[in-house]
DNA sequence: AATTGAACAAATGACCTAAAAGTTCAATTT
DNA sequence: AAATTGAACTTTTAGGTCATTTGTTCAATT
């Protein structure tokens, strides 16, 4: 049942506009009225679109998180290495958002887009997704010997919720403060460890590859 | 300006009541006379003790977070090698909660007792000693060999945060599905990082101990 | 110093109502 | 047929009133 061009067009200028719309206003103070207007439609043609409020709110930012997604695993493909592709993915990740101003307002404005609480999420779909990036980087860096995990599943879910805590005191409390400097701080923690010996040197690669005692 | 031993023991038993009141009913259902009640007084004569309902409030749940990590503190003191504090520290931080049904309730009627957002820390200064616990671990594990830290400082933030984000997800969110797992991971990722090489045990102490390359 | 109890002040919840916003749909346009 | 309109309809919300509960004060008492 393929939709018409015509209709996907539409579909894309409301979600568009609709973002917008939540991000300056807020859920509630947004009306379906509005979105008709910035359309230049009338309100119960929206309802052609989606079934209800609602389900536009749920698509619209669906819709944002999807194009998020495909950025991160853009940034991820043009790498090679394990490593290298997992500091891609932090720094596509949390620079997508900090450039882009009308995302982080719907942030502000609806705060528990993410959440630590899975039976809260909201973008279950978006947000498995997002966890398989991380697997997938993981499992590689496995397959190559560049990783040790003894449990790659809990790994991911760990190293998610890291990322979802990052995303939540960065850019919903606006922590900004010394944000680059403790996101450093984590990705040479995550990759490394706290435990010596590793060379003072950043970048990650050339490690000690000699076998335990 | 010393109080008697009478005035302390009073506050002692009104802490220990009021908290009991506080994690079953929740603050606002908890009302100034039920707590007078239980401790067979009348509600005025709560007010020779602290000013305000509020403060009883704060007072109580600050007393009830001192007594948490003077455990964490003995436990810590119990090792004596930084790696092996860091999981003591971890374990008797998340188990005393574990096994501890009033706070847990308490969690549960009042989520923003623990917080990832700076701004909104209504116990900073507990909060503040927490770090301090972590500190030391980190800088004992420096001056020791035992850790590679570029950073101390941002190290501190971030491992507070975890820490924040696993008490938040496992007891206030109630994710308990997976905690014991993720939390092992949580802690091999801490003291080893993903990279490898490291000999597949457990038992973090005997690590390579060669120079990098 | 610690406690009482009555008096007073502030906060809450229930109820009401008018306005605003969400939703439906038969008719109309593209 | 797909897309759109606009009026009718339903649901939600914001604001106001009011009785009741709860929080707070304080002069008197132990």
């Amino acid at each position: 049942m393929a939709q018409t061009a015509k209709k996907d067009e539409k579909q894309y200028q409301l979600y568009r506009d609709a973002l917008n719309l939540f991000a300056e206003y807020g859920y509630k103070k947004t009306t379906v009225a509005d979105v008709a207007d910035r359309l230049g439609m009338t309100k119960g043609n929206i309802y052609f679109y989606v079934k209800n409020k609602k389900e536009l709110y749920h698509r619209t930012i669906h819709w944002a998180l999807t194009q998020w997604q495909d950025h991160v695993r853009s940034a991820v493909a043009g790498q090679t290495t394990a490593p290298d592709r997992f500091n891609a993915m932090a720094e596509a990740a949390l620079g997508y958002i900090e450039g882009n101003k009308v995302f982080r307002r719907l942030l502000i404005r609806d705060p528990e887009i993410f959440t630590l609480d899975r039976d809260r999420d909201r973008f279950p779909e978006a947000n498995r997704a997002a966890r398989q990036i991380i697997r997938d980087i993981l499992d590689q860096g496995i397959r190559e010997g560049a990783f040790t995990v003894r449990d790659p599943e809990a790994a991911t879910e760990y190293l998610f919720s890291i990322y979802m805590m990052f995303l939540i005191q960065t850019f919903v409390y606006l922590d900004k403060k010394d944000f680059r400097r403790i996101f450093a701080s984590a990705l040479a923690l995550n990759l490394g460890g706290l435990s010596s010996p590793r060379p003072p040197k950043e970048t990650s690669h050339d490690r000690c590859h000699v076998k335990g005692p």
